[in-house]
DNA sequence: CCATAACATGACGATGCCGTCAAGTTCGTA
DNA sequence: TACGAACTTGACGGCATCGTCATGTTATGG
C-alpha cells in the first residue's frame, strides 16, 4: 500500500501527456532562445498553464537537466566510438569534434556546457563518460600523438572555448568553430608541443566552476 | 558666442566631480560583479542619484566605453611593444599574453571583450592596434614561427576563450586561463600544424558577431 | 457511476530593473 | 550680489519575470 504521494509512483495520464508537452516546447524554445527564456513562455508554448509547469519542473534547472539528459547519453555513445576507433588520435578528435557538433547544434545545450548538470543521473552519465575518455585519452598519449602533458580536465578549455565561439558566431557563420576547433586540436598534439605552465584543473573542480551557486 | 548647449564646451565644477565620481564607482563595480550592475547601485556608490549618472551616461553603453577605453589604451601600447621585440614569436606571444592579462585582471573588461566597443574613440584605438599588430603577425609568419594559414582573426578565438576560462575559473583558479592560452598558443605555431578548415572570421566581421543587436 | 486524490488553472503579489521628468539647487558670470 | 543656465534630485510609471495558492476540473479505482 503505497503513500498517496509515492514519488515513483506512475503520472496520471493528462499528467503524463503535459509533461511530454512541457519538454518538448522547452526544448525547441531552448535550441532556439538558449536556456533562459521566460518560463511562462515555454508553459504557453506548450498549452499549459504556468502552474502546471511549476509543478513539474519545480525550477528551471529541474526542467533543463530532463531537456538535456538525453545529450549526455549521446556523449557516453561518443565516447565509446572513440575508444573503438582504430586510430588512437582520430578517436580522440573525432570525439572530440563531436561534442563541440552537440554543442553547435543546440543554443540551449551549448550554455548548459558551461553551467553544469548536477542531478544524479546527469552525474553518473558524466562519470561513464569521463571513464570511457580516460581509456581514449591515455591511449592517444602513449601512442605519441596526444601530448604527454596534457589532462582531461583540460578539455574543458575546448568546450567552454567552443561554447563562446559558437554563442558569438553561430548565427552568422554557424561553421567557424571547427577553425577554432582545429587550432586548439594543433595545440593538443604532442608534435612541437611546448610545455604547459600550472597545473590542470583538478577533477572535479571544473563542475565547482561551473555552479558557484 | 558658442551656443548655451554646446557638447564640447567644459562642465561645470561640480558636474566635472559627478562624472568623476561615477566613473570610479562603475569601474569598481565592473571589475568587482562585472558589467551588468544595476545602474541605480553605480549612482549610489558614487554619491549621487540616478538622474545624474543618466545625465552623465544616457545609455550603459556609453558608461562601459568611458571606463574602459584606456584598456585600449594598453592594448594599443601592447601592440607597439610587441612589433620592438626582438624575437617575432616572443613579441606576439607576449602581445597575447598580455591582452589575457588585461582581461584576467578586470572582469567587466573580459565581458567587455565579447561585447565589443563601438564609439567612435574605441574604434579609433582598435583600428591603431589592429595595424601594430598585422606588423607583429606578419613578421612572425615570415619567421616560419607563426603558422602561415592563421590569420589575425583567428586571434578572436583567444580572446573568446579565454574570457570563458577567466569567466567560469577566475575565483577558483586564477591563473589556469595561463594553461588554456599555452596550448591555442602551440596551435598557432608553425612547426606540426595541420591545414585549418574554413575561412578566418572577415575583418570587421568579429564586430558585427560581438553586437547582434 | 461515484468519490476522491491527483492535477490544472490563471490571477496575483513580490521583486528588481529601467529611464523620465517636474521641481529644486548650485555654479559661474556680469 | 543677482540672475540665468547648468546641473541634480528622487519619486514615479512601466515593464518583465518569478513563484504561489485558492479554486476548479479530471482521471481512475472501487
Amino acid at each position: 500500500m503505497a503513500p498517496p504521494t509515492d514519488p515513483s509512483r506512475p503520472l496520471r495520464g493528462d499528467a503524463r501527456r503535459n509533461r511530454e508537452r512541457l519538454l518538448d516546447a522547452a526544448r525547441a524554445l531552448f535550441a532556439e532562445r538558449g536556456v533562459d527564456v521566460a518560463m511562462a513562455e515555454i508553459a504557453r508554448r506548450a498549452g499549459v498553464s504556468n502552474g502546471t509547469l511549476y509543478n513539474h519542473f519545480p525550477t528551471r534547472q529541474d526542467l533543463i537537466e530532463a531537456v538535456f539528459l538525453d545529450r549526455l547519453e549521446k556523449n557516453v555513445e561518443l565516447a565509446e566510438q572513440a575508444r573503438a576507433a582504430d586510430d588512437p588520435w582520430q578517436g580522440f578528435a573525432d570525439y572530440v569534434t563531436g561534442i563541440c557538433e552537440l554543442q553547435a547544434a543546440d543554443r540551449g545545450y551549448n550554455e548548459v556546457v558551461t553551467r553544469g548538470m548536477t542531478s544524479p543521473a546527469a552525474r553518473r552519465l558524466q562519470a561513464t563518460a569521463t571513464a570511457a575518455l580516460a581509456d581514449v585519452f591515455a591511449r592517444a598519449q602513449r601512442a605519441g600523438t596526444l601530448r604527454a602533458d596534457a589532462a582531461i580536465e583540460d578539455l574543458a578549455f575546448v568546450v567552454w572555448g567552443i561554447s563562446r565561439t559558437v554563442d558569438l558566431t553561430g548565427d552568422h557563420a554557424p561553421e567557424l568553430w571547427r577553425r577554432h576547433l582545429a587550432l586548439l586540436l594543433d595545440g593538443f598534439r604532442a608534435a612541437g608541443a611546448h610545455p604547459l605552465p600550472r597545473q590542470p584543473l583538478a577533477a572535479g573542480q571544473a563542475h565547482q566552476a561551473m555552479t558557484p551557486d
